[in-house]
RNA sequence: GUGGGUAUAGCUCAGUUGGUUAGAGCACCAGAUUGUGGUUCUGGGGGUCGUCGGUUCGAGCCCGAUUAUCCACCCCA
């Protein structure tokens, strides 16, 4: 076989051990917090049937989804001229049945109404798995990713939500982040604003409009709006809306007065309020909430799904995207033939977090070291005296490894030194003939003899 | 899908208006030290200058194409 250049496919990447460690930092501490609020861990595989992935994130998320061809002759099922006219999009669902899954959200909806006989409601999941969209990678932008999903499905209670924000807060302020914002909104909000310029029909274009304030400006906003069939009079009524002075309280307050004419609107109003009550119930802290959340009514993501509140972490530290989102779907199952179960759950972006605590130098130093003693090898005749004393360290719980031939000593110590092993044991002659064995110390250079006993003893309580 | 930047040693990069043998730091290997790493000193290996074509007496440098990669937009974690 022709020997090929190694690289990596586009969007992905490896993990020395280094990273490992540093990744499943990050992967415990979410998951300790998870845990705390009574979520368990689920897992699905990592492709799923075809149909149960497209049309559930958009025409352009179906586009992002990495479709799996057919094994064998797959073109031979191609109906009629669908190859001549190269009608790729047609020719999808004849040439592939499987595909990556794109989030975790889809397969856990498949999950739950699979086993709806067997599982409690409410049912609280968590899920940490990665996912693979077929996007441009760019900062902060892989195309194979690990989502850490907290869900629960079956309960109405906002009680989930408030929960939400304090697993966030949890989370984040465990890893060291200390800036960061948790964006509230809830579509309920958006619904009632469109319906109070009366224009429901048009929230979509409405929303995806103010949801680049921050980077288009007030008077982009208002040429996309005008653009997108809203009056000059609407925006009139729009223009406060969107630029909300104030803390959260004087946002609803403001919000209310809008929205008056519209019961859905006051209804998402109230939902914040019942969100932000539980969260002040619990801590007993109101500046926690005046701190970390913030009440922004130009979020609008996921639009397509969700239902009531929407949430969107952002960290003030490094310019990223965001680091978690999440939201409520009051039919998430639905689309699986089982209706009228809510669900409501938030995500951690991982891997966006990793390049965020990199970058602002926060994780712990040295966490762990995998080895802490080398047994050096002198010798065929030092090895074997060295073996079966390796055998007892590792029974009494010592991370111990023999170096595996009798290279040089330098070699040996360099060896431990890169590996950070924090002790070498050395064995030679004298050694063998004493029964005091040399162990050094690699920090401090030191360097004390010890018989076999000792010796375990000094490694099991250090 | 749209727009821009970059491509030179394993890594990070320098390389003058186009001119002899393409450099540095780090990493790696060896020696100083035959049983002592990390520090120090000395030496060494390693390059189709992304690829293909063009201009030129002469191209790492200029031009074109192509590929890869990064950044921004759309969208998202």
């Amino acid at each position: 076989m022709a020997t090929i250049k190694p690289s990596l496919a586009k969007g992905t990447r490896d993990f020395s051990p280094a990273e490992m460690e540093k990744r499943n930092y990050i992967f415990d501490t979410i998951k300790q917090v998870f845990a705390k609020y009574g979520y368990q861990e689920i897992q699905t595989p990592a492709f799923e049937n075809l149909q149960t992935l497209t049309g559930k994130y958009g025409d352009e998320g179906d586009k992002l989804i990495f479709k799996i061809l057919n094994s064998g002759e797959y073109l031979a099922k191609v109906p009629g001229n669908m190859l001549e006219e190269r009608a790729s999009v047609q020719l999808i669902p004849h040439i592939s049945e499987k595909a990556l899954r794109y989030d975790l959200t889809v397969p856990f909806a498949r999950y739950v109404v699979m086993r709806q006989h067997e599982i409690t409601l409410p049912f609280k999941r968590f899920q940490i798995q990665p996912v693979w969209r077929a996007d441009r990678p760019q900062r902060g932008r892989y195309r194979e990713f690990y989502q850490c999903d907290v869900d629960v499905v079956g309960s109405d209670s906002l009680l989930h939500e408030a929960e939400f924000i304090l697993i966030y807060h949890e989370a984040l302020t465990n890893l060291g982040l200390t800036d960061f914002t948790i964006k509230l909104n809830n579509r309920k909000i958006l619904t009632g604003i469109a319906e109070v310029l009366g224009k429901p029909e048009l929230i979509v274009a409405m929303t995806v409009a103010i949801d680049k304030l921050d980077k288009i400006g007030l008077d982009g906003v208002i040429t996309e709006l005008l653009d997108r069939g809203f009056s000059v009079d609407d925006l009139k009524k729009l223009q406060p809306i969107i630029q909300l002075q104030g803390d959260n309280i004087d946002k609803i307050r403001q919000l209310k007065r809008v929205l008056e004419p519209s019961a859905t609107g006051l209804l998402g109003i109230e939902e914040l309020e019942t969100v932000m009550g539980y969260v002040e119930r619990l801590t007993g802290d109101v500046a926690l909430l005046n701190r970390f959340v913030d009440v922004d009514i130009t979020l609008a993501r996921g639009l397509n799904y969700y239902t009531g509140c929407i949430f969107e972490v952002k960290t003030n530290e490094v310019t990223m995207g965001s680091i978690g989102g999440g939201g409520r779907y009051d039919d998430l199952t639905g689309m699986f033939g089982l209706k009228g179960l809510t669900g409501v759950g938030v995500s951690f972006g991982a891997d966006r977090i990793y390049d965020v605590l990199e970058e602002l130098s926060l994780f712990p130093a040295g966490t762990r070291q995998s080895t802490q003693v080398l047994i050096s090898n002198f010798d065929k005749l030092a090895e074997l005296y060295a073996l079966p004393l390796l055998y007892k360290l590792r029974n009494a719980g010592v991370a111990a490894e023999l170096y595996p031939t009798a290279a040089k000593l330098k070699k040996q110590l360099s060896y431990a030194d890169a590996k950070r092993i924090p002790y070498v044991l050395l064995i030679g002659e004298d050694e063998i003939q004493s029964g005091l064995l040399s162990l050094k110390d690699m920090r401090s250079g030191e360097q004390r003899r010890l018989t076999e006993a000792n010796l375990i003893a000094h490694l099991t309580e250090s």
